[in-house]
DNA sequence: ATTTTTGGGTTAAGCGCTTTACCTTATTCT
DNA sequence: AGAATAAGGTAAAGCGCTTAACCCAAAAAT
């Protein structure tokens, strides 16, 4: 019991399968009258065109690769659904790749994607620099989104991590604040990056000092967050407020804190990054830097499919969207010195 | 500047077509010393074999279809990533399809599923049961994965979901507690109803009555169990403690509790079900009955692609494996009577 | 030494579609 | 009315691969 094929369809409405194509993509020479029949025909057979088939004809797969760190990490399963949405309602589907961020699995999955012919790739995945730059040279459309990789010659999107950082910055500064610290994941990631330096600069331009040991590198993870957190507040030169790289860390901080016995934001200040829905389960809620995901994936996936070319503007083309503050319950101002 | 192909690899190697295809399968007749010259040659090419061509020949597509209410829901992230890890390394890839259990999207996604010729389907979400129930008789695989479609003969997976619920009574009993809610979330999802059932099934046994006024539908969102448990805290009667049929819900349930002035565990014991990152964010951390993400997705998967066959015991199969109580913070024994 | 096997390789058909070139009939123009 | 043109339709090639049928030389069997 095989599946129906145009020849099916073809056969029953008494015509070539040239034509049942033509009905079916709407082009091509066809009567609009035969058109009509035609579909009739084919609802009643319930056939479905292949796509692996019209795919080989040198037409589209519409799939798409989205390469990401980790769909368990709410920041990306939001970005991961708003891609399948805006794809989905274009037709498209998509092929989700976690990668840890490492160069293996980097790799291995656009290898993987290369076979499977899939339409473009969204990069949102840190690692794999290497590999991922020689992208640029391959027919195979690619934009990043969220991130940028370096020596990667390709079109994006990204929220304005700087800027962002600064953002938290300047709220923590102006709540008083003058000893702070940042956990940062994984330092290889530009979006990482970009939001310690962000931050160090405002701190910096504010005539306060950020040490290099003020910045904890840690695994990204809420263990991860917890754990540096824990020997951070163990110091003597104790922070008063926390810059935490994502939101992740962040909620491993409180627990950190509640662990220490160190009131949130009574004692500490903490501020995240994404304003996933971690920030809205914790308690304190978290204040965070938001990055509107939806719009930036909507432009993303603009860049990828068709729309790159009619705007102006030479290719590779950056956009860059703002991040904005939300302020909640997990910052106030520092104690008053003892 | 087109991809290599096979007649490429044939052509700089001095053989046919067929016999690059037997090399790259390892199957049909081809010498040793031949398959390691053409091997050689395919990677000085930088060969990709591709998938869609393959597929077209009555091969496998080796693509996946993952039918799920929400990536961006932390339970289903968390499936959908064991389901990519798993599917990646025996060589498939998969396309996520959230459905918000609407009952267009799930049939919208199949038809697309079908239409990319996909090798088999995981069954995670609701909705769309007339829908699903057609699929038992395609030529289509699917497995059920951490629920049962009313009628759909397939095979599938799931936690004991009565059993769960079971559990997080019997907790709740035995701290001493005699006024109980739960919240539900869309009670046309099977492992909602097997949740409602199994705690109000517990409490009848133990001789505690549940009213139905006292089981919630709601919206599965924080949002959803916030506004449900804002309403309960409210009543005269007010229960001394919540089962959430998800973490969503319990998330909600807390910051209603929260808002309301209500301490949890103190005056409010709430429980929450899957045990995902949210569980471990939350302030108090989330007692909860968790899942075996990994097992489940395994299991799922090797019924989906081939071992199916090969065990005893008649199709559909389905494997049902046991939930666990996972004690936090959030319940206690009820405040003495005043 | 001749026949049989077998290992190694090839030719060609076909998967389900798109598309170009071509053909036929109806329409329009002068 | 006859030629030019448009409009609707079709045959057939080809996309990159797999596989069944076939073929041939070298090795084994008689």
């Amino acid at each position: 019991m095989k599946p129906t094929t145009i020849y099916d369809v073809a056969r029953e409405a008494g015509v070539s399968i040239a034509s049942v194509s033509n009905a079916i993509n709407g082009k091509g020479k066809i009567g609009k009258k035969k058109r009509e029949e035609i579909l009739k025909v084919m609802d009643r057979l319930n056939y479905q065109p292949s796509v692996i088939a019209s795919a080989l004809t040198g037409k589209k797969t519409y799939t798409l690769g989205l390469l990401i760190p980790d769909v368990a990490n709410p920041f990306f399963a939001e970005i991961a659904r708003a891609v399948e949405d805006i794809a989905h309602s274009s037709g498209y589907s998509v092929i989700t790749c976690s990668t840890d961020n490492q160069d293996g699995r980097v790799l291995a999955y656009i290898r993987l994607l290369e076979q499977k012919s899939v339409d473009g790739i969204l990069i949102g995945t840190g690692g794999g620099a290497d590999i991922l730059a020689q992208l640029a040279e391959k027919p195979l459309p690619a934009v990043t989104i969220a991130r940028e990789v370096q020596g990667l010659p390709v079109s994006g999107v990204a929220t304005d991590d700087f800027r962002g950082a600064t953002l938290a910055a300047e709220h923590l500064l102006s709540l008083g604040h003058r000893r702070m610290a940042v956990l940062a994941e994984d330092l290889k990631v530009s979006s990482s990056q970009e939001r310690v330096r962000g931050f160090r600069f405002s701190l910096f331009e504010a005539g306060v000092r950020l040490e290099d040991g003020d910045i904890l590198p840690c695994a990204s993870s809420i263990e991860g967050g917890k754990r540096a957190t824990l020997g951070l507040l163990r110091r003597v030169d104790r922070p008063t407020a926390l810059f935490c790289s994502n939101e992740l860390l962040a909620v491993g901080a409180l627990q950190a804190a509640r662990e220490a016995g160190v009131p949130v934001p009574g004692l500490l200040s903490v501020v995240g990054y994404d304003n996933t829905l971690l920030s809205t389960a914790t308690n304190p809620l978290l204040t965070t830097i938001a990055q509107p995901i939806e719009q930036m994936v909507k432009l993303a996936f603009g860049l990828l499919i068709g729309d790159g070319l009619e705007d102006a503007g030479p290719l590779p083309r950056r956009i860059v969207i703002q991040p904005e503050l939300i302020v909640r319950e997990s910052t106030a101002a520092p104690a008053a010195e003892a």
